[in-house]
DNA sequence: GAGCACTGC
């Protein structure tokens, strides 16, 4: 209890107690009680909803130790300094515009007005606290406000040790003005919060650590918080450090989330708990953010920074950063732990001290504690718990190896599967065993719901699957249900081996006995799913009923649902692979990570305890690896590379990372941005160790530089910084756009949920088949292939608005659609920004590619795509029946195929060019674009035919048919000087030819005549005989000159 | 002749 009072900044904490004027302590519980309830199904925050019986009886239990005891004493003596300088404080009108005033001078006044009502004390001379002293601040808080600046640099100064040394520094640093400030400071700044938002936030497990890691950020220049969901750090880690004067100076503070939807939930939530505005307390995603000069708090995207340390890599702006959810380790938040572990020392060594905080959800930290490389001292780790309720675990005993999407357990309420069809195959299966009948609520969703059981029905027989006693399911009243006697029927129907096996588990427990008497109001639950319904699983189920989640891991960290007490996980995820030598994707589904599982389990003690089945046993979970891989070990590292590159660090393989890349990975990363005119082409004479040691630090190009600035993989970004010519950057934006935004087109093969809906799908399937034809046009523009349809969809769904309507009848996903109109605002101004003559903007009513557009457009998609290319497998070649209709790629053995969805699908042409190659029942190219293209093809040298190229507009014209004639092309008989020529006749096409006297005489010469073809010069030669002799002899050894004069001209 | 989990700039 005395311990509670030592508490750091246990005065922010009690603020509303002492200050709130009607707050009567006693029914605050009450009060809190019900906002909490209210809240659910918001759950914007991992910590502060649905507040649960057990964290009553806390709530109670805490309070008259927390509050009243350490109050008393000083508080009412404070209480009545209060109320005296509360006459005399200014109304809020006033106080606003002071705030506005004050910012312009020093940042300590800036905070005053929030928290006047509960600081007014210290009058004039701001809060100021040291928040490391904060402990003692009970007993010496006003005697110590000058030991306020105590610690500035001292990241080795402890906390309570207020020694003379340390006071005169404080004397000094006020001098320093601009270098002193924000991530060393020693204030507190008042916070005003709501008497019910200060009451949950006691209840947050982090709150009782706030001094412990306070001292441990003052202390040093990188923590790690370990802390589960519901240990409350993600909303509470920044106002900690905004209480204790982190974002007062210059500096603000940063928080990164792996995901848009958390940046700003979270942002709006600590604004709320706050009570700041959301100037204040903002947030910043790829495509919006509400950022202000006033930000003091802001939440991000992890990209986001990233994007911003290539602007600026001291990030000067902020003064402390805190990565969220590091154990998800994503590779942006990979790099940008890499790049601080940099950033902060050379921030300290500039006088400009920041902070770097990472937060794990897991206590997984060793790759980034024990790095060497990344931190040579090991930062220390805090672990907080968390207000998570138990879960009891169920494992099998057996773990069915077949199939795991049983029906027979899932009487719990989120179920994980690992994809869209096991989850509507579950899903009706489902609704079929527990049947939701309407009988005491009211809609027409009944009829929806019978008639999807009888079209499953029909596809089940289709399907010629065990045999289904529908009628001992329809005849099941619905609140007779016995689990036996329905997992006897499921067993039944699915013939699963395993069924037998867990059902005595079960027999136990009360909770589980009374589950199938409710019906279940089941809804699927998957990324691509469209929003509204996804958002179903937030609102209410059915009175009656009982929610019946079926998910894929979207539900694992993106979508928290509310209210979920039992989890059925069948252990496995499905993954995406990457072959490193071939490049081939394809999807796998293996068994997930232990921690995976566990926060899977997790899932269902967020309200009340709670109940896991594991489809799995107990040993195979054992055998579970640890945790997963960091995704930067499992896909390609091109754009990383790049980004890195930018950064002027060139030998990738030195950077820290928490877990590298494999070498392989770096390797083809760094080729593939040489091939693409990204970075230097490494040396290739010299030593074979310095030849090696080259081929991974070729230094960046100033093409790349641009490239590096386009939100966009490499390849596409290649596209962009072509895209000028023939006015085709809009087209090349709307291409790039749509092949970045992934599933464009609406999965019609999907189940549907009714039978209207079905025929609906039909149709749409017949209308959307029409309009891809339609896109792909004819012509020209059937070369562009799949793009055609692409850029066609994308074109007419602009035209039309962007309409969900649009969308739905023909077919596209609304949201992707959206992201791609996003994304082409995006990518507009990122080229406008490279080249702000061009001009370009987003036009709703793009016109169709001309002719010679097309042409452009294929050769610029091929300069991004250029080793994607598949030559069709000749009759002659096919070994085998199954080679029939192949392609041919460089890197892979077997044959790829054009994709039956494809454009190209029924006119196979000879060359194509593909995205990428997935691996499913076949190898599959997608987005096919025809290819023609000159001279023969990388390693392989095949011979490619040639194809008609437009011929350039202006001096190009000259210039080229300049180089033809010297060639022999035009006028033969000047063939045999070919080889005495003194300049190769190429040069001609150079930026720099005008820097030599013969191409420039030579240029002269044909465009003072306009003689840019064959007849023309032929004309000339009419009139004038000795035209271009003196220009072409510049071009020969005067040995030949008489010679040439003597048969001139050459025809 | 078709089957793709999930994210971020």
């Amino acid at each position: 209890m005395g311990r509670l009072r030592k508490k750091y900044n246990w005065k922010g904490r009690q603020q509303n107690e002492s200050q709130s004027p009607g707050g009567d302590g006693s029914t605050d519980v009450v009060v809190e009680l019900g906002g909490g309830e209210k809240l659910k199904g918001v759950d914007t925050c991992n910590a502060l909803v649905l507040p649960s019986n057990k964290a009553k009886k806390k709530t109670v239990a805490e309070k008259p130790i927390s509050k009243k005891k350490p109050l008393t004493k000083k508080q009412k003596k404070q209480a009545g300094i209060l109320a005296k300088l509360a006459e005399f404080q200014l109304p809020e009108s006033e106080l606003k515009m002071l705030y506005t005033t004050a910012k312009l001078g020093t940042g300590d006044k800036l905070y005053q007005n929030k928290g006047m009502t509960d600081e007014v004390e210290d009058g004039g001379t701001a809060p100021k606290i040291s928040s490391l002293s904060g402990v003692n601040r009970k007993r010496k808080w006003k005697e110590e406000v000058e030991e306020e600046a105590e610690e500035q640099q001292g990241e080795e100064s402890i906390a309570h040790s207020s020694e003379p040394k340390e006071v005169e520094k404080s004397a000094q640093q006020p001098k320093e003005g601009p270098v002193r400030k924000p991530s060393q400071p020693a204030v507190f700044v008042p916070v005003d919060r709501m008497p019910e938002i200060q009451e949950a936030r006691l209840r947050l497990p982090v709150l009782a650590e706030e001094q412990v890691i306070m001292e441990a950020v003052r202390e040093n220049p990188c923590i790690v918080l370990c802390g589960e969901t519901g240990s409350g750090k993600t909303t509470q880690m920044p106002q900690f450090l905004y209480e204790a004067g982190y974002a007062s100076g210059k500096g603000i503070i940063g928080i990164t989330e792996p995901r848009r939807v958390a940046a700003v939930s979270m942002s709006q939530r600590v604004a709320m708990e706050m009570n700041l505005p959301t100037q204040v307390v903002s947030y910043q995603i790829r495509y919006e953010g509400n950022v202000t000069t006033d930000t003091k708090i802001k939440f991000m995207t992890d990209g986001v920074l990233l994007k911003e340390i290539q602007k600026d890599f001291l990030l000067q702006h902020y003064s402390v950063i805190i990565i969220d959810e590091a154990h998800e380790r994503s590779v942006y938040t990979d790099i940008l732990i890499g790049l601080l572990s940099r950033i902060v020392p050379l921030r300290n060594k500039k006088g400009l001290p920041m902070k770097l905080i990472i937060m794990s959800a897991t206590l997984r930290v060793e790759d980034f504690t024990d790095n060497k490389k990344l931190f040579p001292s090991p930062p220390p780790v805090i672990k907080v718990d968390a207000r998570q309720f138990p879960v009891s675990i169920h494992f099998n005993k057996r773990t069915p190896m077949e199939d795991y999407s049983w029906v027979d357990k899932t009487g719990g309420i989120l179920v994980f599967l690992t994809g869209q069809a096991e989850v509507h195959d579950v899903c009706r299966r489902l609704r079929k065993a527990f049947p939701f009948r309407r009988s005491t609520t009211d809609t027409g969703k009944e009829e929806e719901t019978f008639k999807d059981t009888r079209r499953f029905k029909k596809d089940k027989q289709k399907q010629a699957l065990p045999r289904i006693h529908l009628d001992n399911y329809s005849a099941l009243p619905v609140d007779e249900g016995d689990e036996d006697q329905l997992a006897g029927v499921d067993d039944d129907e699915c013939g699963y081996e395993g069924c037998e096996l867990d059902l005595g588990e079960d027999e136990g427990d009360p909770d589980e006995k009374a589950d199938p008497s409710i019906p279940l109001y089941v809804l699927p639950l998957y990324s691509l799913l469209a929003p509204e319904q996804q958002a179903k699983v937030f609102q209410a189920s059915p009175a009656g009923t009982r929610l019946c989640v079926v998910a894929t891991n979207v539900a694992e960290t993106s979508l928290t649902i509310p209210g979920i007490k039992y989890v059925v996980d069948c252990g496995r995820v499905k993954k995406r692979y990457y072959d490193r030598v071939t490049g081939v994707s394809s999807f796998k589904v293996s068994w997930t990570s232990q921690a995976s599982a566990n926060q899977r389990a997790g899932r269902a003690g967020r309200t009340e305890p709670g109940h896991c089945y594991r489809l799995f046993s107990s040993a195979v979970f054992g055998d579970f690896s640890e945790f997963s891989e960091a995704e930067i070990t499992r896909r390609p590292v091109e754009d990383l590379v790049l980004q890195m590159k930018d950064l002027n660090i060139d030998k990738v393989v030195n950077f820290p990372f928490p877990t590298a890349p494999s070498g392989e990975a770096l390797m083809a990363a760094e080729q593939l941005l040489v091939s693409l005119g990204a970075l230097e082409e490494p040396p290739r004479t010299g030593r074979v160790k310095d030849i090696e040691r080259a081929k991974l630090s070729c230094p960046v190009t100033p093409l790349g530089r641009a490239m590096a600035s386009f939100p966009v993989a490499p390849r596409f970004a290649k596209m962009l910084a072509l895209g000028r010519q023939q006015d085709c950057l809009p087209y090349v934006i709307a291409v790039v756009a749509s092949m970045t935004v992934r599933e464009i087109f609406e999965d019609l093969e999907r189940p549907a949920a009714s039978e209207d809906e079905s025929s609906k799908l039909a149709q749409n399937k017949a209308r959307l088949m029409q309009m891809r034809r339609l896109w792909a046009g004819q012509g020209p523009s059937l070369l562009l292939g799949d793009l055609m349809v692409l850029l066609g969809a994308v074109g007419a769904c602009e035209y039309a608005g962007c309409t969900p309507q649009f969308c739905e009848t023909n077919g596209l996903r609304y949201k992707a659609m959206v992201e791609i109109r996003r994304l082409r605002g995006q990518l507009t101004n990122a080229v406008n920004a490279v080249c702000s003559e061009g001009g370009v903007f987003v036009d709703s009513k793009m016109a169709p590619p001309t002719e010679s557009q097309v042409i452009c457009l294929r050769q610029i998609l091929l300069a991004g795509l250029g080793d994607h290319l598949a030559r069709r497998i000749r009759e002659e070649e096919i070994l085998d029946p199954k080679w029939k209709n192949g392609y041919k790629t460089p890197l892979l053995d077997d044959p790829v195929f054009i994709h039956p969805s494809s454009a190209l699908f029924k006119k196979p042409p000879e060359f194509v060019v593909y995205q990428e190659v997935m691996e499913t029942t076949k190898m599959y190219m997608r987005e096919g674009l025809v290819c023609h293209c000159t001279s023969t093809f990388y390693r392989v040298a095949w011979p490619l035919p040639a194809v008609e190229k437009a011929y350039p507009e202006g001096l190009d014209r000259f210039k080229l048919f300049a180089k033809f004639l010297l060639e022999g092309e035009v006028c033969l008989k000047l063939k045999k000087n070919c080889s005495v020529l003194l300049s190769n006749p190429s040069i001609m096409m150079k930026t720099w030819a005008k820097l030599q006297p013969r191409t420039e005489a030579l240029l002269v010469e044909l465009a003072s005549e306009k003689v840019d073809c064959r007849d023309a010069l032929l004309a000339v030669w009419k009139e004038k005989e000795k035209f271009l002799l003196s220009a072409y002899c510049q071009w020969l050894p005067e040995s030949v000159h008489q010679e040439v004069a003597k048969s001139w001209p050459p025809v």
